[in-house]
Formats: C-alpha cells, structure tokens, sequence
DNA sequence: ATATGCACCTGTGTGC
DNA sequence: TGCACACAGGTGCATA
C-alpha cells in the first residue's frame, strides 16, 4: 500500500481529528506482528494528550505531549480508521487506542509488517536515514544526478531507495518512469543529467496529483473513513501488463526487477 | 559501499 | 472441488 501519497493522505485525516485527544487506553490484540506491539502497553500512553499528525516519508508520526512520537508505517497492507468504540472489531485489527471522545483509533494490518512504535522525540533517529522529500526543493535532478553516478542498480530500485528520496514505491516508480520515457531496468549510472531532471519533475507531478486524488487504493489501502484512493484510476502502466499504453498504443510489459513487479511500455520507455 | 535474494505474513487468483 | 504456486503499495538482514 502505502507510499507517500496514502501515507500524507492519512497523516491529513488524522491530523484533522486527533490532535487534543486524550488516549485513555491502549488495546493490543496481536502479540506476534514483525514488529511487535506488546512495548505499547507498557509504555504508559493513557492519559497522555496528542498534539500533532505529521509525515516523513511513508511514516505518519503521532506526536504526544511528553516528548515521544507514535511511529506509523503501514507496510503493505496497513489501515488505519477513527471509529466509535460501537463498533466491532475486524479481524486483522491489532491495536486500538481508546479516546477521551468515545472514538477509536484502529490500526489493521493484514500481512502484520505494519508498525506502530512509541519513539523518542518526533523519531529523529529512526528517520535519520531517510532521503529528502521528493516535494521539497532539496529534490531535484542536480541531486539525482549526482547520487545517480557509479551506481549500477536498475534505475527503478534506486528510485524506490528510501535513502536515496523517501516515500517512493512500487506503484509510483513505475508511473514516474513511464512519464519520464525511462525503461526501469536502465542502469542508475547510465542516466543522462535531462533524464533526472524528468524523473524529478515527473515525480513531483505524479506524487502531487495522487495526493489530491487522495492515493490509490489497490485492493487494502482505504482512507481513515473508509472511502477509496481514487488515483488507482490513473495509473498509466502499474499492474497493466497486456494493455494498450496510453500513449502510443504498444502493449505494456512485465519484468521482475529487484524481485518486485515492474510495468512499462516497450517503446515510450527506453 | 553497493547489489541481490530471501524472509517476514495472509489472502487471492490461476492453472492443473 | 482441491491443491500448488505465484504474486501483492515494504523493509531488514544475510550474503556476495
């Protein structure tokens, strides 16, 4: 699921909602996620009150008014919602947090890589090695450039290298390459200086209009109402194998690339 | 340091 | 219908 635009979506949702809530009591339903939830109930989260929602990357960070951070990252099947304590809990769900409102904050995930940590500060040390924001200016083809040189990875894992720029996936990689005319498996230290500069300002473009389309939803990720992504619609060769390209009419290809799908059009993409 | 493959999970779709 | 297998918005670790 989530890259950066479902995660910016849901740091949205909850930072319209959260933020003065007390939480009154924490509820762990699954002790055996990847990365264990058992450290929350311990952590002495009741009765402490949520000051901020804001994002890195794909990580939403909780912010509370005692100096720590709720770490969020939803992995590839993660939701979250904000749903009256009336409501039943589904199977996937494995952690609620009770608040001063009679609402609930649920975090479902069902492959479990989902996280939710309690980290100090607004998790400075586990963001530490994350690259820059793709929609900030410190994101540009200059920089791509210069990262890109010696590096002989295919051009799509690199792009998906959260080290690298954070927040990029499967999903808009494969969008951002095809409206930058770059084949996915080209290698990094191959590029051309004008072929970064497309990918940047493709994925700039392409990360932006997801945003406002409110991310895609493939088949788990909802929004924190439950209502859809609504740019799955527009996604011009993910997960389209055998379909016309948009722009030229070739039919788009497949290939495993770093052991991941990867969707492109034989001819735009060179 | 960089590149690659696999493990971590459950659910779904496909082919036999 | 049942079964095996491949695959799914990600990341971390082991191995070269």
């Amino acid at each position: 699921m989530p890259e950066l635009p479902e995660a910016e979506t849901v740091a949205n949702a909850l930072a319209a909602v959260l933020p003065g809530r007390r939480i009154e009591k924490v509820e762990v339903f699954t002790p055996s996620m990847r990365e264990p939830l058992t450290p929350l109930l311990s952590a002495g989260l009741a009765g402490r009150r949520i000051e901020a929602v804001k994002r890195r990357g794909r990580y939403v960070i909780v912010v509370l008014d005692d100096g720590r951070s709720l770490l969020l990252h939803f992995g590839m099947t993660g939701v979250v919602r904000v749903e009256p304590a009336s409501v039943s809990r589904r199977k996937h769900e494995h952690l609620f947090l009770h608040l001063d409102d009679g609402m609930v904050f649920r975090f479902e995930c069902v492959r479990r890589f989902s996280i939710c940590k309690v980290v100090r500060g607004e998790g400075e040390a586990e963001l530490a090695k994350l690259g820059p924001e793709p929609l900030t200016e410190a994101f540009d083809g200059a920089y791509l450039y210069r990262l890109s040189r010696g590096r002989g990875c295919p051009v799509k894992s690199f792009l998906m290298d959260n080290g690298v720029v954070a927040g990029i996936g499967n999903i808009y990689a494969a969008e951002t390459l095809f409206a930058a005319g770059v084949r996915p498996s080209r290698r990094t230290g191959s590029l051309k200086r004008k072929e970064c500069d497309r990918l940047a300002r493709e994925a700039k473009r392409i990360l932006q209009w997801a945003i406002e389309e409110g991310g895609s939803s493939i088949s788990d990720f909802r929004h924190v109402d439950g209502s859809e992504g609504k740019f799955a619609r527009e996604l011009k060769v993910y997960g389209r194998t055998g379909e016309a390209c948009p722009v030229c009419g070739a039919t788009i290809a497949a290939e495993r690339i770093g052991g991941r799908g990867s969707f492109y059009c034989p001819e735009c993409q060179k």
